[in-house]
Order: structure tokens, then sequence, then C-alpha cells
RNA sequence: UGGGGCAUUGUGUAAUGGCAGCACAGCAGUCUUUGGAACUGUUAGUCCAGGUUCGAAUCCUGGUGCCCCAGCCA
């Protein structure tokens, strides 16, 4: 996925959305003759699932244009940031298949201008120095509801506002001493046009330019330069920042930036069972709770790289997911579903055995060898060349995709898949009881041995004849042979979905030493989360380790293979501990399991493991919002008093015809009785509907452009009935538009006309029906709901100007 | 209580005034030498109340609920 072309992706990677709609727009009307996008992490830690989603969106939304994107690496604050994150986070996203070129960007090359555009800044006297306390700045900008007071230095001179600046650059001042600050609104609505913060003195190390910087720009002051500057277009953040695009506008219009960038807010995707919170992410590993930022059960990429997922899951999980403006919780499920899907054509199906018992065949006394094939029969099919993948990833045909796999007296089993006393369904091995052994032919179970714990050490079975009957199939390894693995079992590292949304109140106190059961922990207290905190809602059981072996052929194979252990689940060899003399298994994930949604008829109990089916889903209770469905009406506010003049303005409309919601609409609102002050004629209730239905919006916000006469004029030739309701108000809509033409102008060039004569609807209506057998079978046959359906599609043939009272009323007749 | 943003089945999304569709999850079943995969069927939704319109998830009004903003973080 390089930048500039790509060949082989001819698909869109972006479902259509608002901002991709736009960019479109943009490149119609020629505002930009490219797209440019850009990806800005903060190096202060590693990328996680949550930058995914952003990062395809910065990145695809280029590329479906034929535009080009950037990364960036936003450093402008020294602390906590690193070359070894700004390092991981490229490798993170190469490891995704991005290639963004030469076009890598640190915000941190760019210290000098944005020093010289704030220099600039003063000189247009759009920036000052203030030199108050943080704490008094804090006081002076006011509350929402209380505006801002100027700060005593808000009118200094130019000239010492800028010996100020350049004074802070040297170094001369203390941190805290002074700030840059924009002059723009103390008394805005908008706290972040409260004359925001461009740049502070910090004497700190950066990480690339060292000690040479000893102010540093804000965001807001920096990232839209730096846009700017890269000949970014479209510059896409998360709805946090939607208030801040009135700072972003305002610095690109005060420098005069042209052709300038513009910012597109979209909602952000959250995955249930993870947090995204650098901060909350440092700690798990600070604490040692998780082994590292790679700890496979962390939401990092470099952890889920480690894990064993594939770029393209991740990719196919990101591209799923719809761009718009509502931050959203997206179900693990999906994620899951994501890594299966692919996993599922990508791993080579082997035996191991996670947690062994012992089990003897009794009639077999030589070990024998027997060919299984690495692929069920599904996958092969499935397969578009007819090939399959060895474990090395040559691909070969499927005769040939099998090993070798020793079958002696002595084997191991699932501890799991032999019960003395089975639950009801169970369809394992039990004592008397017949299952296959996969690939290996049915066995019966005879005896067993006990511990004195009461725990089974050894079963024994007879191989049966290959028409015996069995309850099902087991999976099995060879005790002679196989080769003993640790297996690293991973679930979820919360036990609620919303771990952080739990913490919606603040830690009070120390009564987060009260110790609890793990397991109690989980229901009542998400549902009451006094003292809560993300930690705990660990899930004790995220990380389980056993000991068994697998088969043969896997220690021989290349060690970087992803498997599915039949029965079991994904899994691959830990990149970072798995050693050839001491092999270590993590598993990838799970099989879906129906068998285990019946968690109260199973018989082993993983009481550490969290269900799907019964985890707590534990999201924040849905407001009562259903519980006032009887709130008493609130359709009278008219009884507010009214002044003498909206009084007369009542009695005027009321007696026009006008329709009495309204009326109340109009005289309550200044613009609107404004407009229709001089209403007055037959059409006048008309005229006042398309007033506050059609133009409302624009006629109450003041940038309506269409008279009066205008819409008059266009009731008049309406109720000559010449044109339908419906093309009067395509009409008002188009000329509102803000083109030179009135409604009625409009209609006379594009020919309009309402089409009512009952042989041309009838043709159409016929037509209609001819082309839509299926759909005038199903109406006939009741769906009248499908009336509406061909009255759309009578009225798209007619290009909207055939009558629809008319149309439906021949409808009606003509369906039977 | 100032400003801004948002609201479609359990979850994520589509429908740009004309059949409320899709995926995941759920449920039921078929098939199966993986309780996997695949396949079939199915439950379930336009936040509420008005209005405009032949017709509203979509346009208008009012209400409700959730999220964001008062860092010298990004």
């Amino acid at each position: 996925m390089t930048s500039e072309g790509h060949p082989e992706h001819s698909a869109r990677l972006l479902a259509p959305n608002f901002i991709t709609e736009t960019i479109e727009r943009d490149l119609k009307t020629g505002r930009y003759s490219q797209i440019v996008t850009r990806f800005p992490p903060e190096p202060n830690g590693y990328l996680h699932l949550g930058h995914v989603f952003a990062c395809s969106l910065d990145f695809g939304a280029a590329l479906d244009s034929g535009g080009r994107y950037h990364l960036r690496l936003d450093d402008t604050n020294p602390e906590g940031e690193s070359m070894e994150y700004a390092q991981g986070i490229q490798d993170d996203l190469h490891w995704l298949g991005w290639d963004w070129g030469e076009h890598l960007y640190y915000a941190s090359d760019y210290f000098e201008q944005y020093y010289q555009y704030a220099e600039k800044l003063i000189q247009l006297g759009a920036a000052y120095i203030d030199s108050v306390p943080g704490d008094e700045m804090r006081r002076l900008r006011g509350t929402a509801t209380v505006a801002g007071t100027p700060s005593e230095y808000r009118d200094r001179s130019v000239a010492e506002n800028l010996d100020l600046l350049r004074r802070m650059r040297a170094g001369e001042f203390a941190e805290g001493a002074h700030v840059l600050r924009a002059k723009i609104d103390l008394g805005n609505p908008n706290m972040k046009l409260r004359d925001p913060v461009l740049y502070r003195i910090l004497h700190a190390e950066h990480y690339r330019s060292g000690a040479k910087w000893c102010i540093y720009p804000m965001y807001d002051f920096q990232h839209p330069l730096q846009d700017a500057l890269e000949g970014v277009t479209h510059s896409m953040c998360s709805l946090e920042f939607t208030d801040n695009r009135a700072i972003y506008d305002w610095l690109m219009e005060t420098l005069g930036f042209f052709p300038r960038p513009h910012q597109y807010e979209f909602g952000r995707r959250s995955l249930e069972y993870t947090i995204v919170s650098n901060r909350k992410l440092r700690r798990l590993v600070q604490e040692g709770v998780v082994t590292g930022w790679d700890d496979p059960r962390m939401p990092t990429l470099r952890a889920q790289r480690r894990l064993g997922v594939t770029p393209e899951a991740v990719l196919t999980f990101a591209a799923g997911m719809g761009v718009n403006k509502t931050n959203r919780t997206v179900d693990i499920a999906v994620y899951e579903n994501a890594v299966r899907g692919d996993l599922n054509f990508r791993a080579p199906r082997v035996m191991a055995v996670l947690e062994p018992l012992r089990l003897v065949i009794e009639n077999l006394d030589e070990t024998r060898e027997v060919q299984l094939s690495y692929w069920p029969h599904d996958v092969v099919d499935a397969s578009a060349d007819g090939l399959v993948a060895l474990p090395g990833g040559e691909r070969v045909t499927p005769e040939l995709a099998t090993r070798a796999v020793p079958l002696g007296r002595e084997l191991y089993i699932e501890r799991e898949d032999f019960a003395v006393t089975p639950p009801r369904g169970f369809k394992r091995l039990t004592p008397g009881g017949r299952v296959r052994l996969r690939g290996a032919g049915i066995i019966e179970a005879g005896r067993f041995e006990m511990d004195e714990a009461g725990q089974v050490q050894t079963v024994y079975a007879t191989l049966q004849p290959d028409s015996a009957k069995a309850s099902g199939v087991i999976h099995w390894v060879d005790a002679a042979s196989a080769v003993p693995a640790e297996f690293r079992l991973y679930d979820r590292l919360f036990s609620v979905a919303n771990p952080e949304g739990q913490e919606n109140i603040e830690e009070i106190g120390d009564a987060d030493e009260v110790e609890r059961d793990a397991v109690e922990q989980t229901v009542e207290e998400t549902q009451n989360p006094v003292n809560a905190d993300f930690l705990r809602f660990l899930n004790p059981g995220s990380l389980r380790v056993t000991h068994g072996f697998v088969e043969r052929s896997v220690a021989q194979g290349p060690a970087d293979t992803r498997y599915q252990f039949e029965r079991q689940g994904y899994f691959w060899q830990d990149p970072v501990d798995s050693r050839p003399d001491a092999l270590i298994f993590g598993r990838i994930i799970t099989l879906r399991d129906a068998w285990a949604g019946r968690a109260g008829e199973k018989a082993t109990t993983e009481k550490a493991t969290p269900e799907r089916a019964t985890t707590e889903k534990a999201t924040p209770e849905k407001p009562a919002a259903r519980a006032t469905k009887e709130k008493p009406a609130v359709t009278a506010p008219a009884a507010q008093t009214l002044t003498p003049q909206q009084s007369a303005d009542v009695a005027r409309l009321t007696a026009l015809g006008v329709a009495r919601g309204e009326v109340s609409l109009i005289v309550t609102d200044p613009r609107l009785s404004a407009y229709l002050a001089e209403l007055t004629g037959p059409y006048a209730a008309v005229v006042a509907g398309w007033a506050v239905n059609d133009l409302g919006g624009s006629v109450r916000e003041g940038h309506n452009t269409l008279p009066l006469s205008d819409l008059t004029e266009l009731a008049e030739l309406l109720a000559g009935g010449s044109i339908s309701t419906r093309i009067a108000r395509e009409a008002l809509a188009e000329a509102s538009g803000g083109g030179q033409e009135t409604p009625v102008q409009i209609i006379g060039r594009l020919g309009l006309r309402v089409v009512s004569g009952s042989a041309e609807l009838e043709r159409l209506i016929g037509a209609v029906m001819d082309a839509n057998p299926g759909k005038v079978a199903e109406y006939r046959a009741g769906k009248k709901g499908l009336s509406g359906f061909f009255t759309g599609q009578v009225m798209k043939a007619s290009g909207g100007q055939a009558d629809p009272q008319k149309v439906a009323q021949l409808l009606e007749k003509l369906l039977g």
C-alpha cells in the first residue's frame, strides 16, 4: 500500500461516508487538485487497536481518492515522548502494510517555522505575551456562563511582545513566567476561543531537538500550521476537537493560508473489554499486570502481532467499521470474528493436547503411522486455485498437504474429553462409551485408574472395527513421539465490557484497599462502582498456563506457523519466549464453541474463564428514558405571555388561514415574523408553511435570500394547477440553494409540469408493474405497504412530475 | 445552568422524501471424522411528542438522553 499509486487495490478501502463525500466534492469542484491526508500520533506510547480505525480512515481516504498520505509524529511536548515510541509507531504501521514513502514528518522539524509564525502573529497584533501565573489565567478565563476578563498584559505593544518572545526563546525566563496567547475573544461562548495559549516555556530535553528549544508550541497552534505547511487538504481528527476547529480556522485566516487545509471530526471507535487510554496502558506495564507493551493480552498492535493476529485481520476489522460523528463501542466479537475468519484459511490443522490424560490402547501392540491431512475438506473446496498451504507456506495439491502421525499403544487425550459421570449432551469419552480418535479409528473405553485424590490417571481402551458407532470425535497425540510444550491460554484482560466507563466516579479515598474475591467482584460491584478503578476489573483468568504435548510434525515445522490445534483454537509459538528445546505456544484465539455456551451443563469448570455468553456486559445502565414515557404533555408552551405586537400577529396570521402550530412558531421567532410581516393574499397559508417548514432553518439563522414575493408567485402557480406541491417544493429547495433564479423561473427553465392525464399515468404505472412483477405479486398477496414503493417508482419514472394523488388512486385500481 | 456534537434491532452500520436492508451476536435447524467451518430459517430497530407532505429514519418545531469544552496535554 504505497502512498502514490497502488495497483492491486481497485476496490475501495472505505465505505462512503460524510468525509469521503466531502473529499469527492472538493475534487469535483476543483477546490483541491489532489487530496493529502495525515495520521498524526504523538510518540508517547505505542499504537493500539483504537488507532487503527483513525489510521485507516486517514490513509484510506487518501488512497481511495488517488491522493497521498503522510505519517506525522506529533512531538511538540517533550515530556513522555521518545525515539523508541516514534520508531515503534513506524514499525507497527509498516507491519499493517502502510507505506508513506518519503512523507514522514516530525512536528519537531518545524520548530523554527512555528516560531517565525508566532512573531508574525505578534506583528499582526493577533497574539500577545501574557505573564500571569497559570491559576490566575484560569480564573481570568471565566466559566461557561461568565465571560473572561482581559489580563493586564493583553494590550502590550508589538515591540514589547516581540522582545519578550525573543527572550523567552533565549531562555531568559523560568517555566510558567510567560506564555504566548492568541488575541481572539475572551467573551466567546466557545471556551477554546478565549485567547488560547500558543507557546509555553519548558526547560526540557526533547528526544530529537535536545535542549535547543525551551519554548514549545501548543497543539492548537502547531497542528493547523503543520497541516498547511505539509500541504494537507483534509485533516481528520476525533470528535473532542470539534471546538478546536474554531482556532484552526482563525489561524488559517489570520495568517492567510491559501489553499488551506480544513479539519473534519469523526467519532471514535473503542472496543469492548479493552482500554485505550495511554496512561492506563502504561500503568498496566509499570505495575507488572502484564509483561510489557507486547504482552499478548494488550490491545497494542505489537501485542496483537506477538499474539499471532495477522495484519490482514486487523485491517479487515478496521475496514468493517463505519464512519460517522458518534463515539461508539464495538462488540469484541466483531474483532474476534475477523481474527478467526482470517486464520480459518491460513492455519493448517494439527493436534495438540493441552491438559494430557494417559490413554492406553490395549489391543494395539505396535506403533503405526497414519497420514493426516492438514486441511479439512471445506477449506480445500473453497480454495480458488485448488491448492492448499503446507505449514511452511508452500502451496501444493491437497493430496500432498498431509503429514505422518505415529499412533502407538500409549496416547494422550485431553483431560476434559473423558468424564466418569458425563453431563447431559456429552459427546466425548465415557467408561464403556465409544468415540472416534481423529483420523485413527474408534475406541471404546474400559477400566480407568484414579489416584487417591479421585483424579483419573489412566484410561484403558480398545480399538474397535470401523463399522462401530461413535458418539463424537476427540483429538490425541502419540505419547512416545509427541513433543512437550507449554501452552499459554489468553483471555480478555478485563472482566467487564467497559472497564474505563466503569471508572466514571472519582477515586474516593482509600477504600481501594478493601480486598475482594476476584470472582464476586464482577457482578454487583460493576453496578455500583463507588471507588472505581479500572484495575479492579482485571480478569484474574486472563492468562492460564498448561503443559502438554504437540504432535511430532509441529516441532519439525517452521517456528512461525500459525496452526489450528483441532478443537482447541489457533496457536503459534510465542515469538519471544519459545525455544526449539522448550516450545511455548500461545493461543491466538479460541474456536467458536457452541458447547461452551451451555455452561451449566458442562462438566469441567474453568471458573477463571469468563464465558462469552455469561460475562457481565455491564455497560452503564441505559438511562431511564423509557420510564418517563408517560410524562406530562409538553405541548402547551403557548401559555407564555405575548407582547401586544405578537398578539396582533397571531390574529393577523390566523385570519389569513395559517395553521396554528406555524403561527406560534412565527410570532416567537423575530426573523421569521419579520420575513412574513407583509404576508397577505389568498395563498398566505401555503406560503407561511413553506417559510416555516422548507425555508425554516435558513430564515431563522438569517441567511435566507429568497424574497417573500417569490414564494407568493410560486403559490399562485401552484394554485393554477399546472404544477404539483412536490414540484413547487423542489423548485423552492433549489432556489434557496443560493442561485439567482426564482422558483418560478426554475420551473420554467426545466419545463416542469404536473402530469395528471390518466392515460399517461396508466402507461407509467404499467411500465413500473411490468418491471416489478415480484412486487406486484407481493402486493396482491397482501403486502399493502408496497403501495409507497410503487408510488415512488412512478414518481421517479415521471421525473418527479406525476401527480402523486392521482398516481395513488390509479395504482389502487390497477393493482387490484 | 454557556457553547459544541450526537441519537436506526443486543452491537456496528445502510437507506440522501418512496419496500427500514446488511454484518456480528442470539435462537432453531441442516451438514460434518474439529461441539470448528459452511449452509438454511428466525427473533429484534428509526429516542419521545407534534407539524409539513399523497408518502418522513430522512424536512420543520419542541422535548428527552448521552458525549465533549473552562491544561502552560494532544
